[in-house]
DNA sequence: TGTGCACCTGTTTTT
DNA sequence: CAGGTGCACA
């Protein structure tokens, strides 16, 4: 007994010791391996760092913590012993002395909402735990559900090889199902139908749920109507939109429980990072998943959760402990991120919110500077002062990277831009178009969906006339109006053409068409993806058409040029690369995804995207009644919580200094606006601040100079060369033939031409491996060797 | 079937 | 202010 007894406390010791970076409640959250557990992690309060521990610990030692029915041996004593007094630190050993069930890591899902947290806790499990994390299923919602789609969706009567509508491809699809039903897009506005449906589809309304629920309510059966006919259209593609990946997978669980058992016995640990941005659907998902093992545990922020317009349910969190009973609550409120002065004004703002759950961040680190509120005469002093601020803090720390300026909307970034320009600042701007928004790539991609899946009549319409081929709208009408009738694809439609009356006219220019297309699929298995690309740029004539743009054709050119190496670093990561896989990563994947942190520049970016990051110097603009809050937000008590949760996430980015700023007046969507100062800043303890009021100092000067100065011809000029400056890549490397290069993806390789494009050079170089290649040099990401 | 002009309308956007 | 888009016209 008492043997036993030692053993115990031994164990406790041991695995306190092995975890001892991680504070109690960490180690509370990462030893709490069974049953449904929330955990409340505060802005900065080491989150991924618990997931990362947690999963390590079920690994290695499963329930050994708080397990009391194993007991040990004199060995695992003696062990245990010589571990505590740092004679050993072998790993293997401890789990031999101590581990529980340890729990195999594929069965754990891991389920994050962004492609960028999903890698990133992939890496650090890595990290941790070497091999055996490759078998942790660590995947964003959508990719999770994908690949259970593509083993189940033929139940429900979808092909595996099933496309991706992204909202611009739903969006065309809505609109052209508003034509076909001759809704006016003058009393429905596309987007706001798609809006409609996607909240419809998050909270599992049927579109014949929506037109009962309707009455006599004419736009509600209209919106039911359009959904209805969205929905059997996207069938017809076999094509999904996001709402569906999700919507269909539960579906799917709800109709048959031997796919669901499957799934459950794989997945017998749940985890899920950024509980609080959770749906319905997600929720119900999550509960199916979990229901029979109870081995749930959720992470996230109550606090800032942010995208209730997106269908998001804080519900979801506040009330996990009712859902799933007997839940564990552990709050994780120390932070490591921000100075006490920052904590404490983000504490002061957040506590004006009813609907939360009590809970308030503290840091043993220092009080650190005051809280600057910045009152500027208008946007472009704003503007400018902080440019001259980012100058200061340049000139103290070397670096322009720990710097962020946080707006409400992106319309905002412009007079920021502007500001940074004329000061010679680098910067990057987040939530522009992506790369993948281009037309010209949508393009290409399109060509790739289409002979990936001929049904797809999204982005059939999209390019079977582009470039022109004699097919115009008419045609176009017909071939749709005919595969659907007869459940054919247009392409099938197209080769049996003759077989049709009202087709009659273009037999010979649908055979053409539709021989071009076959001879791509016949392709599909054969060519690697790279070279089944070259084949659909040559055979289509897409890249002729490019060429023959000219001018405006150089830099779309550029960007195919770009797409190339997205393939090509495919083909190379990939288990098994293939069209439909590739096609699937692209339409699940972001523009954050990608983000370099390689070079020195200040973030500029709206506090929904700035959820997750952290920076020294964090300036938030814009801090006005109207703006932040927004206007819209103002009528309803709910939204403004919204907002007062979003500010509360901007002010907590900041490390160590935090601005916060507005004007007296300033020019927005064309309208001089006076706007009172936010209640955000009103609600924070005053102490905190240290207030810069400029509109006195330049009442008393002549302010227009300063202000109109902005406008003035030679100064605009000035923007214009500095912005080439800027633009153009630091370390913009000049090439030149017989020159051997390394490339990340295609290797080592010798350069054979060199031929200068506005403020880039293409490459034609010859690949060891991989053979000729023409590359953009600023794009490439080569290294002489 | 393409172009150009007038008009309109403006949060936030993980997938 | 500025980008996107619908619609008219050639």
């Amino acid at each position: 007994m008492r043997g036993n007894k030692s053993y115990i406390e031994l164990k406790k010791t041991a695995l306190m010791q092995y975890f001892s970076r991680m504070n109690d409640m960490q180690k509370k959250a990462v030893f709490t391996v069974n049953g449904p557990l929330l955990v409340l992690a505060g802005a900065g309060s080491g989150k991924t760092t618990v997931i990362v521990n947690r999963i390590a610990n079920m690994i290695n030692f499963g329930n050994a913590y708080f397990d009391e029915t194993r007991s040990g041996n004199a060995d695992d004593i003696e062990f245990l012993e010589a571990y505590i007094n740092g004679e050993t630190d072998d790993l293997d050993g401890l789990r031999e002395a101590v581990a529980v069930n340890p729990i195999k890591p594929w069965n754990i899902l891991a389920i994050t909402f962004t492609n960028k947290a999903a890698n990133e806790l992939k890496e650090r499990l890595n990290a941790m735990l070497g091999e055996e994390a490759l078998s942790i299923h660590a995947a964003t919602f959508h990719s999770a559900c994908v690949r259970i789609l593509r083993q189940e969706i033929d139940r429900i009567g979808y092909g595996k090889d099933f496309t991706i509508y992204d909202s611009d491809d739903a969006q065309r699809l809505i609109k052209s199902v508003m034509a076909e039903m001759e809704v006016s897009e003058k009393n429905f506005a596309p987007k706001a139908l798609l809006s409609e449906i996607s909240f419809a589809k998050n909270r599992m309304i049927t579109s014949a749920e929506m037109k009962e629920n309707a009455g006599a309510d004419f736009r509600k059966k209209t919106i039911a109507r359009v959904y209805s006919h969205y929905c059997a259209r996207l069938k017809e593609s076999n094509a999904l939109d996001f709402d569906d990946i999700l919507l269909l997978t539960v579906k799917i669980f709800e109709d048959f429980p031997e796919a669901l058992d499957k799934f459950r016995n794989r997945y017998k640990y749940i985890l899920v990072d950024e509980y609080q941005d959770t749906n319905q659907v997600q929720f119900r998902l999550v509960s199916l998943l979990s229901e029979q093992h109870r081995n749930i545990c959720v992470v996230g922020d109550d606090d800032q959760s942010i995208y209730k317009f997106r269908g998001a349910d804080i519900t979801n969190i506040l009330s996990f402990e009712k859902q799933f009973e007997g839940a564990v609550v552990i709050r994780l409120e120390q932070n490591y991120r921000s100075t006490k002065t920052i904590l404490n004004a983000a504490n002061a703002v957040i506590a004006h919110n009813e609907e939360r759950k009590e809970k308030a961040l503290w840091t043993n680190g220092d009080e650190g500077d005051k809280i600057c509120w910045y009152k500027a005469c208008d946007e472009n002093d704003e503007a400018q002062f902080i440019a001259n601020e980012i100058l200061k803090h340049y000139k103290e720390s070397g670096k322009y990277s720990d710097n962020a300026v946080l707006y409400r909307m992106n319309a905002q970034s412009n007079k920021i831009e502007q500001a940074l320009i004329k000061s010679g600042i680098p910067y990057k701007i987040y939530g522009g178009l992506r790369f993948t928004d281009r037309a010209e790539i949508r393009d290409v991609i399109a060509y790739l969906n289409f002979i990936n899946n001929p049904f797809d009549m999204v982005r059939f319409e999209r390019i079977v006339n582009k470039p022109k081929r004699n097919v115009g709208d008419t045609t176009v009408e017909l071939i749709k109006q005919i595969s659907t009738d007869l459940k054919l694809s247009p392409l099938d439609v197209m080769r049996n053409c003759d077989e049709y009356a009202p087709l009659s006219k273009k037999v010979s220019t649908l055979k053409t068409v539709a021989a071009m297309f076959d001879s791509l699929i016949e392709k599909v298995d054969v060519l690697p993806l790279n070279e089944l690309l070259d084949e659909v740029l040559a055979k289509s004539g897409y890249m002729a058409y490019l060429r023959g743009l000219g001018d405006e054709g150089v830099n779309k050119i550029e960007n195919v040029q770009e797409f190339y190496s997205t393939v090509a670093s495919y083909t190379d990561e990939a288990e098994d690369p293939n069209l439909n896989e590739f096609l699937e990563e692209v339409a699940l994947y972001t523009e954050a995804d990608r983000d370099d942190n390689s070079d020195d520049r200040v973030t500029l970016m709206t506090v929904h995207s700035a959820k997750g990051l952290e920076y020294d110097n964090v300036f938030v603009v814009g801090m006005e009644e109207g703006i932040f809050p927004g206007i819209r937000s103002m009528d309803s008590p709910e939204d403004l919580e919204e907002e007062r949760r979003l500010a509360y996430v901007a002010i907590t980015r900041a490390k160590k200094k935090l601005y916060l700023s507005n004007a007296a007046q300033r020019l927005l969507f064309g309208q001089t606006q006076r706007n009172l100062t936010s209640r955000f800043i009103k609600e924070i303890t005053r102490e905190l601040i240290e207030k810069n009021d400029n509109t006195i100092s330049l009442r008393n000067q002549m302010s227009n100079e300063a202000v109109t100065a902005v406008h003035s011809s030679s100064l605009q000029q000035q923007l214009a060369r500095n912005k080439a400056k800027s633009n153009t890549k630091a370390e913009a490397v000049e090439y030149t033939a017989g020159e051997r290069v390394m490339h990340n993806s295609f290797g080592e390789g010798t350069v054979l031409s060199v031929k200068k494009m506005s403020n880039d050079s293409m490459l034609e170089i010859a690949f060891d491996k991989v053979g000729t290649k023409r590359l953009m040099a600023n794009f490439a990401k080569l290294k002489k060797i």
